[in-house]
DNA sequence: ATGAAAGCGCTAACAA
DNA sequence: TTGTTAGCGCTTTCAT
């Protein structure tokens, strides 16, 4: 029940606890027998260096921290996943946080981040600005997070350019030349959402097009929330020739509507989605959307944070935009 | 840079560090006024707690570790956010390890877990037998692992009957009597496909029919494997009526080659899934599957897990199994 | 109501 | 090549 200590190792052998720790460690030399016999003990016995007491004295818990709305969002597995792949390779555990991008959770996580040690945070935060992050860069914790940087920051960002990709995508519609182009936006007090609205309008400036007002709708980031807007836009006045819609989920609902109406996709209808979530290709039809690369973010953010925690950047904030691309389906 | 500690605070406000403790963890009265004080003085400092000198103390880490194959896998995200619900509320953070099913990774988990005096583990291992998990249990850590239990252990178990939902899956086929029944099951060297496959049979024999033996493929647990399995199926001598799938993306894949193919489902080939991933209700047609109930198995875990940790439960290790439900949609 | 001091398990000067 | 010793930051007896 107890676990064996350092010392026990070193009584039973009948060296000092340096030596024994340099066994492990490694870190000066042990003559052969002396190491040898050290490890074959400590085998038997069974003891395991706490990495607790090592953190304690090393100031270095080899833990960082991934905080995100939700793992059950599917955006969100690849991305935890990504990180993961990147700070294990050099031995760091990664606590997974959830918030449901409830403020007082991420603010919470903060300082559980700080209370806990952690050598690093990856932090997708949905309420808190990333200037609240300076806390943690203040007392030597690398930072990064998903997001648009502050002018003045110690915490490095990397994002994906809302706007430029749902303009594309937009505009991509719009060059069909279908007619009505729509638009399912998320709930209206997300920055992602605001943005990818931003963008739809763009597109249309771009073309020299007016927005079709009546066409914008509102609803959850979710298959339902599809649902609900393909439903209130069918029974709207306009009828739209295609969709954007601002996730992929949402995509899904909206066309699973449209077929259930005997709209045919994309002949009478066509939709665009956003993520590239694996269902977009497994679809029927399948789903063009803009891959956003979330496996990919996340092992970005992760050598960010590396690059950190090995002392390879040291400077300010570095910002960096990672793009997206159009993968064309069936569906538009 | 240096995070501030409890002698900061104490030489600060003039009294000592034990009463800085007590003013912290409330575990003795302290005067009002040099509550006020300390409280005012550590909050104008920034000081905060190290969890890590507490834990090294108090031996307890409030951290317990999930061991899953990979979080990208769908089944894995409501999984894990089932025990994270349950354990959060007591204020433990969940270190997230992704095996990828490759044993040596599985034990090197088993080996931080000890390294990390982690307080408990939740293990979903494909590759190291239960049995190999009290060399944890041994020095106190709470385990809850997801699989059959071994005769004697302090393991507690909560298992999904894998036999029983694939039995009563391919009996719900067989009820039907379109005629053969294929069956794409996942690779045959994890338990849960040898499993999933002796249901299939046993259903075949309560109904006093021969399994076939030609339509029994083995593929890897993907949307993938399912486009192989199908492809394959479609090529061999014998057609299938219905297909009994060992897993959700499978069923997607060999559903979207019968689809290419030109059959109808399920007119022509009905099929049903294991899991019921977002993906399944969202399908078209939408798939009939075992509903897993994912996430409360994730909840049972995180609970028997707590169990534990407040020593509510002391005893040997408790087995569990969680039934599973047919969801009959449009595939079957 | 408050403090002194020991110790949780480990590492790393500094010595030998 | 090996050992002595002083902490890392906290809690908790035992005193006062």
């Amino acid at each position: 029940m107890q676990p064996i200590t350092i010392a026990d190792v070193a009584a039973a052998t009948g060296v000092s606890r340096t030596t024994v720790s340099h066994v492990f460690s490694g870190h000066r030399p042990v003559r052969q027998e002396t190491r040898e016999l050290v490890l074959r003990v400590a085998r038997e016995m069974g003891y395991r260096p706490s990495a607790v007491a090592k953190s304690l004295r090393a100031r270095r818990t080899n833990t960082v921290m991934i905080v995100i709305p939700d793992i059950m969002n599917p955006f969100y597995p690849g991305f935890a996943r990504g990180v993961q792949d990147v700070v294990s390779q050099q031995g760091y555990h990664a606590l997974l946080c959830n918030t449901d991008a409830v403020e007082a959770s991420e603010r919470g996580y903060i300082e559980d981040a700080l209370a806990r040690r952690v050598d690093g945070v990856v932090f997708v935060g949905f309420r808190v600005p990333i200037s609240d992050l300076d806390i943690l860069t203040e007392v030597g914790t690398a930072v990064v997070a998903v997001g648009p940087a502050p002018e003045e920051t110690m915490v490095d960002t990397v994002w994906l350019d809302d706007v430029a990709f749902s303009r594309e995508a937009t505009a991509y519609l719009l060059r069909k030349g279908l007619g009505p182009v729509a638009h399912i936006t998320g709930p209206t007090d997300t920055a992602v959402e605001v943005k990818r609205e931003i963008g739809f309008r763009q597109a249309h400036a771009d073309a020299g097009l007016e927005v079709h007002e009546d066409l914008i709708v509102s609803e959850e980031f979710t298959h339902q929330g599809g649902i609900e807007g393909m439903t209130a836009l069918l029974a709207g006045p306009t009828r739209p020739r295609s969709v954007f819609c601002a996730n992929d989920l949402i995509a899904l609902g909206a066309m699973r509507v449209a077929h259930e109406h005997g709209l045919r996709v994309p002949e009478d209808i066509a939709f665009v989605g956003v993520d590239d979530i694996d269902m977009a290709a497994i679809a029927n039809p399948s789903l063009t959307t803009v891959r956003l690369r979330i496996h990919e973010l996340g092992t970005i953010c992760g050598r960010r944070l590396l690059e950190r925690l090995n002392g390879d950047w040291t400077g300010n904030g570095r910002s960096m935009a990672l793009d997206a691309e159009l993968v064309v389906r069936e569906s538009a």
